[in-house]
DNA sequence: TATAAGATTGGCT
DNA sequence: GCCAATCTTATAT
């Protein structure tokens, strides 16, 4: 299908072990671990989606975790329970997907037992499967850095053609459902603040956000910055 | 009923 | 660096 490599940045080092075709859905008692472990353990990951257009996928590169009703960031703060909101309180492995600016559909996998609305967005991938299918979706040609593809929570659920329909589906079954990856070593992993929460006042500071270090499919905010490993240091943002 | 802002992206100066 | 697109959600009248 696509044999080039999907990235033009340079290899990651990261060691990916088998191709996806080799990769099983998750099974549901995954996601039940606690957010942060979740977080690290989402990275390198596949994320698919079966679509009647074909089957696209990807590994997860980057993602940020938000912890209501106690984080100011998270659009559970304060407990506040909508239609909007209501799958993140309840059990984890769940799609909770929102759509921003009008525009746009964020991914996040709930995490956490039934009661705390907890989730983890997801960021970045790495296109693997059907890069051609993410071209046509994301209107982009072959000149388009494959990277450029799904370097963003915007970009990502486009170039899969994930939609709102896929609110509250489970995670570890098709349509839509993770792949077991390898499980990353942990200096493979860096940590910062999560991008584009200002008004979350001092929960903007905390290190929620995880990406592969140094992987060139990491998010690039405003489009400019050269990858996610420039803002490692805490207290960047 | 009205208004403001957003866990973003892409284009232009 | 600045800004428009576009519309749901939240909050205030």
């Amino acid at each position: 299908m696509d044999k080039s490599p999907p990235f033009a940045g340079g290899a990651p080092t990261v060691n990916w072990g088998p191709p996806w075709q080799a990769a099983r859905p998750v099974t549901a008692d995954f996601f039940e671990q606690p957010t942060e472990a979740l977080a690290y353990a989402l990275l390198g990951q596949w994320l698919v989606h079966d679509a009647s257009e074909g089957l696209t996928a990807g590994r997860i590169v980057e993602v940020e975790m938000y912890r209501g009703p106690h984080d100011k960031g998270a659009h559970s703060y304060g407990g506040r329970r909508t239609a909007r909101t209501a799958v993140m309180f309840g059990p984890p492995g769940h799609a909770y997907v929102y759509r921003i600016y009008g525009l746009h559909c964020c991914l996040n996998v709930v995490a956490a037992p039934p009661g705390a609305p907890e989730a983890i967005l997801i960021r970045a991938l790495e296109p693997g499967v059907n890069l051609d299918l993410m071209r046509r979706r994301r209107g982009m040609g072959e000149e388009v850095p494959a990277c450029r593809l799904t370097d963003g929570p915007g970009k990502l659920t486009q170039a899969l053609g994930i939609s709102m329909a896929a609110y509250g589906q489970p995670l570890w079954q098709p349509p839509l459902y993770l792949a077991a990856g390898p499980a990353l070593p942990a200096e493979t992993v860096d940590r910062g603040p999560r991008i584009n929460i200002a008004y979350a006042e001092e929960a903007r500071w905390y290190p929620w956000r995880f990406w592969i270090r140094g992987h060139p499919c990491v998010s690039r905010p405003g489009g400019r910055r050269a990858g996610g490993w420039r803002e490692g240091a805490l207290g960047t943002q």
